[in-house]
DNA sequence: ATGAGTTCTATTTTT
DNA sequence: TAGAACTCAT
């Protein structure tokens, strides 16, 4: 093939068309290490799908060359959707994943190698956690000392770093136990073949390290490697792209850093921004691609979020710009409480409603989750759909997890996770004495619980033995099913869904158990294996090609869906929102806001102490991440930005008074327009002054009495006629007095109904479950007699 | 085994 | 304040 002539050919490909100059060079860059600084709404998932497509289409590569690397599996399935419009070709031979998920893959197909069973499982956070607990109770080591949440955190952050516990250096007695608990627990996930996220980057890359065949293989098989995000990887993810595409050696391969140096908000987690400037230098990296040409917000919100951004130091440099025009100043409010900042929240929601913009069209961001409380009941007293993010996702909940805990003994009965998870759930007479037992003779004799049973003496160790037994027989009984079928065998077998159909208040438990039987029929379908489930590149695969199940790359043997399905559980929690209201606000931290926009932004909260947290005040490194956060939130906003803060809030049960966030001050003057009076500014005391003036016990009219007129924003505004709640008798067949019934609460007193229309909501007294306020067009209420 | 009572803690968390 | 995690009594 001749490059120079293909791309020459290929700059007329219509691909091209509408980039802007800095995009196409982004697409086009010559094949050897590039850094792009992409700025927030500046087309970066557009710049990088169109890269494949161009470098696909003049043959520069095939796909099975292509690795593209992002860290969520939303940014992964979304390049992949985008891909697949874009190409003829069959996407699924590229790697196309997340860290992690490409981490699954490389090892599912040199497990042996990577000495790990093949059906290995994938421990999640919360199963982490708790194998790390057993760990410290085994050792018998006090818990307050080492909590076992903590000390994953330590064994993480080791892992990220590259280091085993050998590797780690003590210097005190209490690093030198963590080590030792670090050991045992990679001792304890070895035998009962589990691996957790740190682990599968890290036993990836050892992999690599340390196996020139394997290494080479892949080097030699990915000319272009392209990361998403890099700001946020840590160091362990650097050096594991580093074994795909070393520095220094002109292969003709070619690694594309993608990334923005002020949206790095993750340090805390072990997010290294300095990779970027390492990249840029181990990789001689000849030009840096900027692009700063946003689209997606308006003029005065760029100017915020430029202004902000150029009080931190040590910035690689950039300016974001638009056409757009300057649009409005950001609305600034303060409010005397968070009560009232959700007030006025409700106030502008219902304004911006009224003005035509959809629901889901607004968001209300806010530090901590804490602050969400506040907001919700205010947005739910009026009757406003909201959806939350930031729940417990689909595969975390305790009734799912049950159910994948039985699937997952089938696979592998040394799980010992699962097996204490689930030994006794629902109840079979097996206690926590029985259960120390059976753990101490399974420690003694180097066994997994599974496999020590039956040297369990007296009446708990035949209801151990029965437990086994029901597993073996569920495992003999699923031979040969489908996943759907499996699952729902392993439901009724084990009793999970005759407890929870005979628990009060199971119903909805019993719901997201049939839905789990959806999400596998759902992933057999989607999946269909033999494509990107386990994700075994077609073209390593010398097996038969076997509807509904994968080949291993060496032996030909194959992969279980229901292996996959577990792994896919394991690996994508699911969404990370509560029920999906069609039209409703969106209310989320700020951290979970990137990479995302919306036409109306609130940022709440922008007080000293909040916002920036007083946890990352102290330091200067600290304080620069939360100004990248800020950055983060005013970038989120296309047309309407408002912020807000309060000078009091009720924070761990005491009201506390603040100030406003020095932020306003780093934010140009001619871009606010602020709803109540400035006052003096941060450190002005001012709060203080009032809490003084309220303890004395007159409250604002001492202050007004001083001479502060302008504060009367203080005063809590008085409810303007509109929002008065207009009380009726009857609603659509329901009336005060009368007996309702809810899908959820059950049989229940209607005691008032307020509001009209949309805003129309009812107050009803539920009993057992208590008096509470719901909005009619959100809840299901019907008239009983 | 279950429920009531007690104590503790409260920043963010892509996998 | 409020929730989770835990203890203790039934």
């Amino acid at each position: 093939m001749n490059p120079d002539a293909d791309v020459a050919a290929a700059q007329h490909s219509p691909l091209l068309k509408n980039l802007n100059p800095e995009q196409l060079a982004a697409v086009t860059a010559a094949p050897e290490p590039a850094l792009i600084l992409a700025g927030a709404g500046s087309g970066k998932t557009r710049v990088l799908t169109t890269r494949i497509a161009w470098l696909l289409q003049t043959g520069q590569v095939s796909p099975a060359g292509v690795m593209a690397v992002t860290f969520t599996n939303k940014a992964a399935k979304e390049m992949l959707a985008r891909l697949s419009t874009m190409l003829p070709f069959n996407v699924r031979g590229m790697w196309i994943g997340t860290f992690h998920g490409l981490c699954n893959r490389f090892l599912r197909a040199h497990w042996k190698l990577a000495h790990l069973p093949q059906a290995f499982q994938i421990l999640d956070a919360s199963d982490t956690t708790s194998a790390v607990k057993r760990v410290i109770k085994a050792m018998k080591l006090d818990e307050e000392r080492f909590v076992p949440k903590q000390v994953g955190w330590f064994i993480a952050g080791c892992k990220e770093d590259g280091l085993r516990p050998g590797d780690v250096e003590v210097r005190d007695d209490q690093t030198r136990k963590l080590v030792e608990i670090y050991a045992n627990y990679e001792d304890q996930c070895q035998r009962e073949g589990v691996v957790d996220f740190a682990e599968l980057m890290l036993r990836s890359y050892e992999l690599l390290r340390d196996n020139a065949a394997v290494r080479e293989h892949y080097q030699h098989r990915f000319r272009h490697i392209l990361v998403d995000e890099f700001q946020d990887t840590n160091k362990l993810q650097y050096a594991w792209l580093k074994m795909f595409c070393p520095p220094g050696r002109d292969q003709g391969q070619s690694l594309l850093a993608v990334g923005d140096d002020d949206q790095s908000i993750y340090a805390f987690r072990g997010a290294r921004v300095g990779n970027m400037a390492d990249f840029e230098r181990e990789y001689r990296v000849r030009k840096v691609i900027k692009l700063e040409q946003n689209y997606r917000s308006f003029g005065h919100i760029l100017d915020a979020a430029n202004e902000l951004i150029s009080r931190n130091s040590q910035r690689l440099g950039k300016t974001l710009r638009t056409d757009a025009g300057q649009g409005e100043p950001i609305r600034v409010f303060e409010a005397p409480s968070d009560f009232a900042e959700a007030q006025w929240l409700i106030e502008e929601v219902q304004s911006l409603y009224r003005g035509g913009m959809d629901r889901q069209q607004i968001a209300i961001l806010y530090r901590s989750n804490a602050q969400s409380r506040v907001i919700e009941s205010a947005l739910f007293n009026s009757g406003i759909p909201y959806r939350v993010y930031g729940g417990l996702r689909f595969f975390e909940r305790a009734e799912v997890k049950h159910a994948l805990a039985y699937l997952r003994l089938l696979e592998n009965a040394n799980d010992d996770t699962s097996f204490l998870r689930v030994v006794n759930f629902p109840t079979r007479g097996i206690g926590a004495k029985t259960l120390e037992t059976l753990q101490d003779l399974a420690k003694a004799s180097g066994r997994s619980l599974y496999q020590t049973v039956s040297a369990v003496p007296g009446k708990g160790g035949a209801n151990l033995v029965a437990f086994t037994n029901l597993i073996d027989s569920t495992r003999n009984l699923t031979q040969g099913l489908t996943l759907r079928e499996i699952i729902e065998q392993v439901l009724e077998t084990s009793g999970l869904a005759d407890f929870y159909r005979t628990d009060k208040d199971g119903a909805e438990r019993l719901e997201n158990l049939d839905e789990l039987v959806n999400a596998a029929e759902a992933f057999v379908m989607q999946e269909g294996f033999g494509k990107n489930a386990v994700g075994l590149p077609v073209d390593e695969v010398a097996g038969p090609g076997t509807p509904g199940a994968v080949p291993d790359a060496e032996t030909g043997e194959i992969m279980s869906p229901l292996v996959a399905f577990l792994t896919h559980a394991s690996l994508e929690a699911g969404d990370n929102q509560a029920q999906a209201g069609q039209d409703a606000v969106q209310l989320m931290t700020v951290h979970s806001a990137k990479g995302l926009e919306f036409d109306a932004v609130f940022i709440t909260g922008l007080e000293e102490g909040l916002f920036p947290h007083e946890n990352a005040m102290s330091d200067h490194d600290g304080l620069e991440e939360e100004r990248r956060l800020m950055y983060v939130a005013i970038t989120r906003a296309r047309q309407k930005l408002s912020m807000s803060f309060c000078q009091t809030r009720m924070l761990h049960g005491q009201t506390r008074y603040h100030i406003k966030s020095r932020f306003f001050d780093e934010l140009p003057e001619e871009s606010l327009k602020w709803l109540t009076p400035r006052n003096q500014g941060f450190g002005s005391g001012f709060a203080r002054e009032y809490q003084a003036a309220w303890e004395r016990g007159s409250g604002l009219k001492g202050m007004v009495g001083a001479g502060r007129v302008e504060k009367a924003a203080w005063v809590e505004p008085p409810v303007p006629a509109s929002m008065k709640p207009k009380v009726s008798e009857e609603h659509g067949g329901l009336r005060v007095g009368k007996g309702v019934f809810h899908t959820k609460f059950g049989e229940g007193v209607l005691l008032t109904l307020e509001g009209a229309g949309a805003d129309a909501r009812a107050q009803v007294n539920f009993g057992r479950h208590g008096t509470k306020w719901l909005a009619l067009s959100v809840a299901k209420l019907t008239p009983i007699d």
